[in-house]
DNA sequence: ATTAGCACTCGTTCCTCTTGAGTGCTAACA
DNA sequence: TGTTAGCACTCAAGAGGAACGAGTGCTAAT
């Protein structure tokens, strides 16, 4: 990339910012004179400044105000100028001892990294669950409830359950929900639960004849339940800590949203291989979050990427420490969650 | 109860909270004599008005603004006042359909409850989940996850399923929990799930022996889970519509309590016989919520309260109408709920 | 190329004044 | 004796205006 800006002009831009960040006021040229990191004089900056305006990275409030960041201005800002902290490693200990500490449930260590993201940050916290595709079956149960309709109970060998309604074709019989379960327990267990049902379908074919087809969409359901994933929202009232929602309605409409519960679709993995995105304010989908950046990480369990997780503020946010701590976030949930699964043993492949 | 004003005292009193109610500004005494409802002239509704605040029933936010009703007040009009409204039949046969269209899974009524609730009054709703006591065992797998912990997987014959890890006794294998959830299929179906590890104990002696206190204790850690109960809560930026919540640092404070997550225990269950109970201000133990009125109403299934749920506002609130909201809440998700539980046929009593 | 100097802009703050909704009290009235 | 008209008084809210000051852009000197 060529340099855009010269070097004087970077500096005042990122003096900018990064007073922006802090103070939520316009910044003027006087304020900007009087840092350590910038000697030169106000009339030289404000010369500057003019120049960073026509070229879109300023803006002015009125006349008679100082200058604030364009979300031009951020994006520059967050790819080329500020300094990429990294969390002390105390701060990085803290965060994964405290995450180790839930070891029991996937849920839990879900819940307790959105709290902690969010009490960190003091921003709002998006913590996605990790998709179980390639979980593997460990044990079924195929449970008559009434006529037509059965729940599958699944445990993977993550050791996480889930339990599904399915709608039990006409003409299969309890006898033949307790066939197909022991069945699968006998046979399928250590196959990926996405594949169950096609490998399954030979082998019932010859226990239960005709009906196997329909039995096997059925078991489809279960893998089609099992990719729904919970979303943990947590820190949305720490918005109104900033002066960017000292208007009520303002607020209101934002948490609204939130309470929508769609806003981990903002947080949807990004595409495999890219670990964070960052998007400013009208560079959201959702208008609702034109002037908020959210900042994603996904997280990977034995290197493959299976959840993500974000951050939502002000545009006026502190990328540089949110960076620093999603990454030590996902590193640990990643890790945690590796521990916490790699109770699974015996892996068979589907052979396609 | 004995009369504790004159009748036109009364008409004063009800209808400064009418009217204040519906717009959250002083009343005064001009104000009043224009409703037709009243037939005095402003200076004998001073007289009254002074009467009334001696008594205890007004405020004066200073000395020349109307006068507000005092939480004396308002819990006079709730108890004495207010004319109990009924909703309309097209308002309550909205409500149980909308409620019906949800029958498969219990955690989809509660929340679509939850949502109606706070959609209707626009205020914030709290729905707990019935409790589970008296559900009987359809279903039980006992799993082992690791050495030393299985995880449970309990059907009941409502449908609902929940699971719970529990930690294995020393010296139980894989073989001896397989041969317990044999047992507990064949014999165990249809108690209630609380009952099982007591009435469960004389044949655990027979099969296992000397461990089997262990296992029942084990056992009994399923019925503790079970009596976890959720909650629902749903609206609570509603409260800043309300001129009440304008100040960002009082939403804020409101808000924040609420992500705490613990505001279910303002709808804690009544004592056994109350339906419906009103806190108003102060009456609330939870002193973030003395500017707040909880309206809570118990829910039954087969003649018997099994949940709660409840409406925060303002001490402000429109009374009469979320009273009557909540009735037809009340009866309309226990008629639901119990349809969708009446799949219980074989029910085997515990003689004691 | 930089900077000191200066006139100018304009939002914020702080007064003061006015307005009006409300009160309490007193005296007249039915 | 209860009700009401009248009046003086209070006080929050709003309007208007001066003073302030943080900021700008431009020009001329360095």
């Amino acid at each position: 990339m060529t340099q855009l800006l010269d070097v004087r002009k970077m500096n005042i831009l990122r003096a900018i910012v990064d007073d922006y960040i802090l103070t939520a006021a316009p910044v003027g040229s006087r304020t900007l004179s009087k840092r350590d990191d910038i000697e030169l004089s106000p009339a030289t900056i404000r010369n500057e400044m003019s120049d960073l305006t026509e070229l879109g990275f300023l803006e002015q409030p009125h006349t008679s105000a100082g200058r604030v960041p364009s979300e031009k201005a951020y994006r520059l800002y967050v790819s080329n100028i500020m300094d990429r902290a990294r969390l002390t490693d105390e701060e990085s200990e803290y965060i994964r001892r405290h995450l180790e500490q839930r070891v029991s449930e996937v849920g839990d260590v879900i819940r307790e990294t959105a709290r902690m993201l969010s009490g960190i940050t003091n921003y709002t916290s998006v913590v996605q669950s990790p998709k179980m595709k390639n979980a593997r079956l460990k044990h079924i149960s195929l449970i008559p409830v009434t006529e037509g309709t059965a729940l599958a109970v699944v445990v993977t060998n993550s050791g996480s359950t889930s339990s599904t309604m399915l709608t039990v074709p006409a003409g299969i019989t309890a006898q033949d929900l307790d066939k197909i379960t022991h069945l699968m327990n006998d046979r399928m267990t250590g196959y990926k639960i996405t594949d169950v049902h096609r490998t399954l379908l030979p082998l019932l074919r010859e226990e239960i004849g005709e009906q196997a087809d329909s039995v096997a969409e059925m078991l489809g359901g279960i893998s089609d339940d099992l990719s729904k994933r919970s979303v943990e929202v947590v820190g949305a009232a720490n918005m109104l800590d900033y002066p960017e929602y000292a208007d009520v309605s303002k607020a209101k409409s934002f948490l609204s949203e939130i309470e929508k519960g769609e806003i981990f679709k903002e947080v949807l993995p990004n595409e495999d291989g890219v670990e964070m995105t960052i998007r400013i304010g009208a560079e959201n989908d959702n208008p609702e979050l034109k002037d908020c950046s959210v900042i994603t990480v996904s997280y990977s369990v034995g290197g493959e990427q299976v959840g993500s997780m974000g951050v939502i503020g002000p545009t006026r946010m502190d990328y540089s420490k949110v960076v620093a701590v999603l990454k030590c976030m996902s590193e640990s949930l990643g890790s945690v969650l590796s521990k916490m699964l790699k109770g699974s043993e015996s892996h068979k492949e589907l052979k396609e």
